[in-house]
RNA sequence: CGGGAUGUAGCGCAGCUUGGUAGCGCACCUCGCUUGGGACGAGGGGGUCGCACGUUCAAAUCGUGUCAUCCCGACCA
């Protein structure tokens, strides 16, 4: 490919709009335009990095024993009726009608759909186990698009489904895919952690995500590992085992005390002049509409996605300050957020107020809580005597680093990583709402066991990005490279220079390198900026040096530079294209 | 959804306070000159200033509304 006619615009500056490293180069080096937020158009060098990312993909698929099919962007509402995720998706679920006002939706991932085409074929035990996948944009209204192609609306992913007969099966394929995802991010030049996870919306109950380690903010989830076992976890789904703390308050009776203008668990705990652990913290939640108050230890925070599964929700959000005033006011109380409390509670609306007691509250004797009234707190409270423990109890605390692992005991370290990656086994989640069964061995039909398998494609493009660069561009690994290398002749009217310069060119291209000659008529600094910048692998540099038989190699990854003659050039490039796995 | 900010050429920005023929740099076209890390000179093309309504003789500029985009927050009680 000529340069000169390659479909890119380099930009001099990085785009006002960008925040993190990945969307910053990729819009800058000319990969991708925006069309609308969360939405982007992937111009040919994108394009190039995404289709190699997928062969990558579907070449380690294939080998793994899955099949690849594709199935439609847009779907009816009926099926999501039938898997009950119509409603229980919520906002991200783009929904839409047709002419006829029959309602649809963009899939934001296909388990309804790949659940109606195996109950429609897959009939006997002996068709099983199987896995079937597909490469296709996907769209997610998130609430907040941010960070480039990292979190997008609409993106590219590959989307893998299995249907086993029974739980060793489906454990095999959990590891079989695990095994191909550890080679596919691999040969993306990507180093992964697979970490345990919440499985969220998808549901089902063993899940793990591939995470890209990174210390920046574009790592959007904090990982909890343990350095000296295996144990890795999301935030949203990590447990530890806590230091020793003081649990009892050492109250001699349980009164009511004024604690003026303690609106925090600080200076509630530095009025009292007692540690923080022996306070029992309230928090107001909406989850789905529906008050949730959720009571933990006074230095804990809460995770939202544990306390939703507590309660089984799809969506939740801290109460404002106005839905705390009207709730206190419906019961007959005039509290503010830090004095509230759940004796008196009842109703917020038509609902029921619900609540939720972390584990770290269960143990408090004499503790410290809220009563729904300023300025005041009962001391000495104890369970059952003076406030009722709430039926539902869960671990909804958010894990702190140093915190001790769950698994050997020694303490948790943190970190940031970008999901690249996720498996789940599903179960019979989906199986069996939408009554899609096979014939066992002994005649009965039985709901399929099922696996999903999910690969962000433009997410792992940018998360290479992320991995490799540097101030001056992008170190693409060569295996996902828009092209191998760049020769660059320093003065296009010098004919030697073009001479060499085409002949390197063409030895590349016979031998299967993916190469671009840069022919412009452009000063030598305005090629090599580019060149860093569009971030090839390799680049061969044509100059003054050609009348002693030398051209200059460069290696992007490296910044190594070495003078050789064009065969050794040639031969190295080759060389390593031959070698990429 | 709450808070803040911004919409002027493909990109980055000025002009708005104080209303009067729309500007700068990069990019693009032509010519010259230059050729090892984003040169230089001369000439040129491209924007109904997000959109709508209003005020006014006159609106990028003032007012109202609306749309879009970005940031922060939504793990504080």
């Amino acid at each position: 490919m000529k340069m000169s006619k390659l479909f890119v615009q380099t930009q001099r500056e990085f785009p006002a709009d960008a925040e993190v490293v990945s969307h910053k180069m990729l819009a800058r080096a000319g990969y991708i335009k925006k069309l609308t937020s969360g939405v982007y158009n992937f111009l040919p060098l994108m394009w190039r990095v995404l289709k190699k990312v997928e062969d990558i993909i579907r070449d380690e698929m294939d080998k793994a024993g899955a099949q690849e099919l594709l199935m439609p962007f847009v779907q009816p509402k009926e099926l999501w009726e039938q898997s009950g995720r119509w409603n229980a998706y919520g906002g991200e679920l783009m929904r839409l009608k047709d002419r006829h006002g029959r309602e649809m939706c963009l899939g934001p991932t296909h388990e309804e759909i790949i659940t109606s085409i195996a109950r429609d074929s897959l009939k006997s035990y002996k068709q099983l186990p199987v896995n079937l996948y597909q490469i296709q944009s996907k769209f997610r209204d998130e609430r907040r698009p941010r960070f480039g192609l990292l979190r997008g609306r609409e993106f590219i992913m590959k989307d893998a489904y299995s249907f086993a007969s029974n739980q060793e099966d489906l454990d095999k394929e959990y590891q079989n895919m695990w095994q191909a995802y550890t080679n596919i991010f691999n040969r993306c030049g990507l180093a992964t952690k697979a970490v345990q996870s919440d499985s969220g919306a998808i549901g089902g109950n063993v899940s793990h995500e591939f995470m890209v380690i990174t210390d920046t903010d574009a790592g959007e989830n904090d990982v909890f590992y343990c350095d000296d076992c295996d144990y890795a976890a999301n935030s949203n789904h990590a447990i530890s085992n806590l230091p020793e703390a003081v649990l009892d308050g050492k109250f001699d009776k349980a009164e009511i005390v004024d604690t003026p203008d303690t609106h925090s668990i600080d200076e509630l705990s530095a009025f009292l002049n007692i540690p923080s652990t022996v306070i029992c913290k309230s928090l107001v939640y909406i989850i789905d509409k529906a008050p949730v108050i959720a009571l933990i230890r006074g230095d804990k925070a809460v995770e939202e996605t544990k306390l939703l599964n507590a309660v089984g929700g799809v969506e939740i959000r801290i109460a404002t300050s106005g839905e705390i005033e009207e709730m206190m006011k419906e019961n007959g109380f005039d509290a503010v957020a830090g004095f509230i409390g759940p004796n008196g509670l009842k109703k917020y609306g038509e609902y029921d107020i619900k609540f939720v007691a972390d584990k770290t509250v269960e143990n408090l004797k004499n503790f410290v809580v809220g009563i729904n009234q300023n300025d005041k707190h009962l001391v000495g409270a104890n369970w059952g005597v003076d406030v009722e423990l709430p039926e539902i109890k869960a671990d909804i605390r958010l894990v702190e680093a140093g915190e001790f692992c769950p698994q050997c005991g020694k303490p948790l370290k943190v970190t940031r990583g970008i999901e690249v990656g996720n498996i789940f086994q599903l179960g019979t989640k989906y199986s069996k709402p939408m009554n899609a069964v096979y014939l066992d061995s002994d005649g009965k039909a039985k709901p399929y066991i099922m696996g999903c398998y999910g690969i962000g494609v433009t997410r792992t493009a940018a998360a290479a990005v992320e991995a490799h660069h540097d101030d001056f561009g992008i170190k693409w690994p060569l295996s996902i490279a828009p092209y191998h290398a760049v020769v660059v002749p320093v003065s296009v009217k010098d004919e030697l220079q073009m001479k060499t310069a085409e002949k390197i060119y063409n030895d590349l291209l016979a031998q299967g390198v993916e190469v671009v000659i840069d022919d412009r008529d452009e000063r030598p600094g305005v090629k090599f900026k580019d060149a860093d910048l569009i971030g090839f692998p390799y680049r061969i540099t044509v100059g003054k040096t050609i009348s002693e038989g030398k051209v200059e190699f460069v290696t992007r990854a490296t910044g190594e530079k070495k003078d050789v003659t064009s065969d050794e050039a040639v031969k190295t490039v080759v060389d390593a294209v031959n070698n990429i796995q």
